[in-house]
DNA sequence: CTATCCTTTGGGCAAATGCCCAAGGCGATC
DNA sequence: GATCGCCTTGGGCATTTGCCCAAAGGATAG
């Protein structure tokens, strides 16, 4: 059975989102163009504008679904943890899945600057990361930690710090030097 | 006593990389052209190429200079800190300083960006971070700070990460979280 | 068959891009 | 005054950019 053509649009569409994830890491977010994309997508360069609004449009869809994939992903493993020690031991075995050099890595980066300079793509943006570091907060609460909300803002900063400056070199293992964050003794 | 021909041509060197400092924060690294950062600084469109190998070139000497002289400055604040808990307030300051979408710490995160797509920057870059790790380490290590270097790695990449999470909407105050990383007491 | 609807094609447009270069300006030195 | 060396000018080159659009394709409904 031949497909619809609106199946095929659909299909279209699914590839220029899955071209542009792979090209904004690739080759930055400003520097990725109409042609390089449909090329990618093994399209014709006016598909782009059929099925999106503007290059940005195409760009911001595809940079926040994978973001958000990405955190629900980690949110889910992060629940498993039964202790504060488990859930920061958690978070640093994620983080060290990436290098901050790869694929994922750059696509975080380049969104988040691109966010910078596109209101709607801040909001939406901000709107992932507030769910993850709700999500954090929300066990370190259950947990017994103090200061749960500020305790879960530095752990999500720590993480896309690290990835941040792994881009530039090694970075030593940090799951030590956390795990005082979250111990419950005082002095 | 009027100035030499290369008086005058080293002014208009300065005057290129200081437009160049102001328009990668305002437009993105790679939107910044040859055109936008002749007109800035006031000179004729070709001396960019005569003053600089590429505009790369250009971009690159003067990211890694504006970053330098920033970590420089906040490196001599914090010799004040007689204290792990002074320092790390120190630090929490110096980041309070920065909104996230204020010139300087833009130009931060695309100089990080640019580098994964030059070695040559990336070294550089590298360095600058390396310095302010260090730094950090030392004082720690001579203030008992168990860890010293991995926790120096915790703070800067927290400092990082709070100015990327900044510039998508409020981040709580970290400072009190950050104490913990630094007190001494053993349960 | 015709009509309808969505998708696709491929070229066109004005604007902008990095880099280059022949020609000229101008103070320092002789 | 002549010569030298560095700096400056302004335009030129081929390429690429985002977005647009008239025309064609092709499956379904009548």
């Amino acid at each position: 059975m031949t497909r619809t053509a609106a199946d095929r649009g659909r299909e279209v569409r699914r590839r220029l989102v899955q071209a542009a994830r792979e090209l904004v890491p690739e080759r930055g977010w400003t520097a990725v163009s109409t042609r390089t994309v449909a090329e990618r997508a093994g399209v014709a360069p006016g598909l782009v504008h059929y099925h999106f609004a503007s290059l940005q449009a195409l760009l911001a869809e595809a940079a926040v679904g994978a973001l958000r994939e990405m955190i629900d992903g980690v949110g889910e493993l992060l629940q498993q943890a039964r202790t504060p020690t488990e859930l920061v031991d958690l978070i640093a075995a994620a983080v060290d899945r990436y290098t901050g050099t790869d694929p994922a890595s750059l696509l975080a980066v380049e969104t988040y600057l691109a966010a910078t300079r596109d209101p709607g793509l801040r909001e939406q943006l901000g709107a992932v990361l507030d769910e993850f570091r709700d999500g954090v907060a929300r066990q370190l609460r259950e947990q017994g930690v103090p200061d749960p909300v500020a305790t879960a803002a530095v752990l999500a900063a720590v993480v896309d710090g690290v990835l941040l400056h792994r881009a530039l070199g090694p970075v030593p293992a940090v799951a030590q030097v956390l795990h005082r964050i979250v111990a419950e003794g005082e002095h």
